[in-house]
DNA sequence: GTCAGGTTCCGCTCCGCTTA
DNA sequence: TAAGCGGAGCGGAACCTGAC
């Protein structure tokens, strides 16, 4: 490390990175200032200190507001992982010194949500009766940035394809297998063995362009030299999908977890099928996701491992699974 | 001219260090 | 251990700047 980095980093305090980070989400040294609850002049003079000491503007400043430099925006990203590791810090504290499991931020696409998030947390819940887990369930493009951010402990998805893989630790799972939803009176609810070109003419309910899920069916279309169906509905809520196929003749693709929950042989419900394909259309492995930068605290190592227990019980790593250190 | 937002100046309080 | 000193941090008031 070179004399000036040295020099900064001794002599940079915690309030200092608190500012910056408040200033990057106000765009107002005033908003920021009470957000730390300090005064505006406080907040104002600690800016030039930090810019001061920095040797370069952290902000430009504006009539309406305050505009992050390179220098600003460079260092709130460091402000925001540093002040997010260390409310890790105070979580683990807490929880170690408690001797009991605390809560645990994961986020989880549908079919892993259903099929190891809450078997997991009903085996943990015998051991560790004060846990808790808070779940997003959705779709990997939205969840992964919210891992990165800080918001959760490990996703079970898939790393979208612009953000670079060397961030995170990645350990695939199986693929998973795409059900076709529709209402049980539906005009093809009883037969067996259909190919998916007798469907062709139905309304589809459908996830947005690009998810795995919408490309999984997309290429089956193709594949068969198909069109692509018409679409209905665009969504990525499980209950409109349901209102929507349980109102028309529409299909919903979904996974093969959630299509037996609810239609499965003790299935939630007698008032949605699945449909009995004719060959197997698998979406690509989700995966258990990490920061690479980070480590779990106590109570999400405990569920993580959970979960990989599950996963080597009951249905296997993929192959090419890559093994956290 | 008015308003919103930032800077500067001044004085107060608190805290750590030094010294008797 | 207590008193004195100096620096850091903060708030209030006044002032500056740019947009409308």
């Amino acid at each position: 490390m070179s004399d000036s980095a040295e020099r900064i980093a001794r002599r940079l305090k915690l309030p200092h990175l608190r500012l910056t980070l408040a200033l990057a989400n106000t765009g107002q040294i005033s908003a920021a200032a009470r957000a730390l609850n300090m005064s505006q002049p406080a907040a104002s003079r600690m800016l030039a200190e930090i810019e001061r000491l920095l040797g370069a503007p952290v902000c430009v400043r504006g009539p309406k507001g305050v505009e992050l430099s390179e220098t600003g925006l460079a260092l709130a990203e460091r402000a925001r992982r540093i002040l997010t590791e260390l409310s890790e810090a105070g979580r683990d504290v807490v929880e170690i010194s408690a001797g009991k499991a605390g809560t645990v931020y994961l986020g989880a696409v549908t079919a892993p949500a259903i099929d190891l998030v809450v078997p997991a947390l009903q085996r943990l819940k015998s051991a560790h009766p004060t846990i808790e887990a808070h779940v997003e369930v959705g779709t990997s493009d939205t969840l992964v940035p919210r891992l990165l951010e800080g918001h959760l402990d490990f996703v079970i998805g898939r790393v979208p394809a612009h953000l670079d893989v060397s961030a995170f630790d990645i350990r695939p799972v199986q693929p998973e297998v795409v059900s076709l939803l529709v209402r049980a009176d539906h005009p093809m609810a009883h037969e067996s063995r259909l190919p998916l070109a007798a469907l062709v003419d139905y309304e589809w309910v459908m996830q947005p362009a690009g998810t795995p899920l919408r490309r999984a069916m997309e290429y089956s279309f193709t594949s068969h030299g198909l069109a692509m169906p018409r679409t209905s509905l665009i969504s990525t809520s499980f209950l409109v999908l349901l209102s929507m196929i349980w109102r028309s003749d529409a299909i919903a693709p979904v996974a093969e977890e959630a299509a037996t929950l609810l239609a499965g042989e003790r299935g939630m419900t007698r008032a949605i099928a699945a449909l009995d394909l004719d060959e197997r259309i698998e979406i690509m492995p989700y995966a258990m996701i990490t920061r690479a930068d980070r480590h779990l605290s106590p109570t999400a190592g405990l569920f993580y491992a959970e979960i990989c227990a599950l996963i080597e019980r009951g249905r296997g790593f993929a192959p090419h699974a890559a093994r956290r250190g």
